[in-house]
DNA sequence: GATGAATGAGTATTCATTCAT
DNA sequence: GATGAATGAATACTCATTCAT
């Protein structure tokens, strides 16, 4: 008999790498990277420890992978407001994007923050992140620039700063965490 | 045998105690809490590993000590500014006083941010950090209330967001974060 | 379908069974029989895993292949000078023939070392080996009593043992060895 | 109470290292290096899987280990010898001096000859006997010049590979080798 | 015959914790 | 209180082998 068509191979591997990468974002996410066991991660997706292996080489590399395609959605919806922000509708419709963004991906940006703090994986996290964090704290930083602040810079900082903590005050609390009323706020202070 | 020998002993002992806890925090803040061995505690304090039992009988309490310890610190200096803030200097001054304490005990702060994203501890940490996270919130809440804000509630939570925000990324980033320059862009907005 | 294609088949059969054990042969030789997996072979002779298992049904099995391979040539060049070596010329020549089979089949003979001293896979030696060494004695035994030695056995097996020794030193060693000289000094002391 | 006595507990420390040592050796010897887990070494010495590794940090240091212990028995037995030969009966004595060696420690031999044709070890088997081994086929070639033979150097290296086949027939054929004949001859071959 | 996804037992190693002294 | 030997469960990862197609 024919083995099974490439086709049908490469489906079942995207299938199956996607809800390897799922599973590993909920629990990573949840219980944190050390604290998460590729055991554990075998079996809440229902696959083999050995075969887990066959997707990714090892720990880290699942870990690469749950970034990448987190990494991905978000590169997608950043590259759309990607421009220069001139009016402060742009600017107000940017922040509120931004946070959308949180709020329909918490898994990820929690493990986001979660990793942040970890020395160990640092290196890998800057190299996927920083070239887009750079990027965004500087179309602010024109923003800022053309509305005449006189330390354009230092306020874009401040404003990243400003979404890293709401964001993971949203993210820890959950519900309790009054966010809409806190990004009125916030837009009005920095608009 | 004389009591003044049991208060040295008591004294010996605490000088152990804190010994253990420096060591622990120092450890724990760069490498993280599960990544740290009690074995690494024991050698880096030169306490044995059994002895290190004699004094806190799981990692756990360990580590609530740790952060006991810590939060010691942060209520001394609390508590006195734990007042009414009535003109924009003493809003100021507060803010100023919470970021010297950052910067004065950056790995507490660290280990801080490092814990508030793991699960697994949350609940030791809310009952040790709330009360005063809430205290703060509340009085500048009270600050807002004064100045006419329309949502003070909003806004000092807005307000404790962004010190998180700014904290973690001077935090992470060190030398490299222009601490100074983003405060003085902090308080011009929120003062 | 036509006798034509199944000759053909065969023909293909044999061809990869061959490259596979080609490719064990070397891999056994290099890594050792336990650190070669199968999958390493498998890639090497770009052959898939499962098809593997189509032409040898374990691994046990496969390094068998490798072995009567091995033996076969072997026994093929030992079976030309299978006869009562009558004077020191037809001595110095056999000698000199082993030699010409070491320097001309080095991995398999580094293999053949290799496993000599593994519990695990002695019966199978035994199994295949036994025999021909058997045989390689006795001629070396009657062309000894020939000569009117008071041990012929005793010193056919020494000549034997001497034969491994510098068999070993030679594959360890590789160019550093030096076969020649050694060889000079052996045919002398035996001849 | 006090601490076990430091004497106390360097005595059990080195009492159960020895334990370890001998009983890895054996498994070693008899199973392969590779084919020995860590496991069934603790199991047989009845030491914890993780108390071993409060002996030696890893399988390799195990190993080290193993290697030390034996070849500080032989270089005992070694230094004894380690003089210029200056009779015939100076050389059968050291010769048989060594089969000797061979004889009471057996189980070190053979893995000694297990490891020589393991690739993956040899850096540290380099490291721990080409001394040794250098200083004995020294002491032969002085030997061989002495009394007049063209080719000293070639001559050692074949005494020392004969040494080293019939140890290898002799430790792989136990009771079947008729190891004291062979050794008759032997000496008669090159005193 | 051919493919490679899947399995699960096995491996070396780590580590919080206990305990005899 | 002090020591460090001892335990055993847990961890990341490997690999011979099977099996659906």
């Amino acid at each position: 008999m024919s083995p099974r068509s490439d086709k049908q191979n490469k489906l079942i591997k995207q299938k199956k790498e996607l809800l390897i990468i799922e599973t590993a974002l909920l629990l990573f996410s949840e219980e944190g990277f050390n604290s998460t066991s590729m055991q554990s991660i075998a079996k809440k997706a229902k696959v083999s420890k050995g075969n887990l292996y066959n997707y990714f080489e090892s720990k880290e590399r699942l870990l690469e992978g749950v970034l990448s395609y987190g990494l991905n959605q978000f590169s997608e919806i950043f590259t759309q407001h990607n421009q220069v922000l001139l009016s402060e509708d742009d600017f107000e419709e940017a922040v509120r994007a931004n946070f959308e963004m949180l709020r329909s991906n918490k898994l990820f940006w929690k493990l986001y923050y979660h990793l942040v703090t970890q020395l160990k994986v640092q290196d890998l996290f800057t190299k996927l992140f920083s070239p887009f964090l750079e990027k965004y704290i500087k179309i602010f930083e024109t923003y800022f620039e053309n509305k005449g602040d006189q330390n354009p810079s230092a306020t874009a900082m401040l404003l990243g700063s400003t979404i890293d903590g709401i964001s993971l005050g949203y993210l820890m609390m959950e519900e309790t965490y009054p966010l809409e009323e806190v990004i009125v706020q916030f837009i009005e202070k920095f608009k």
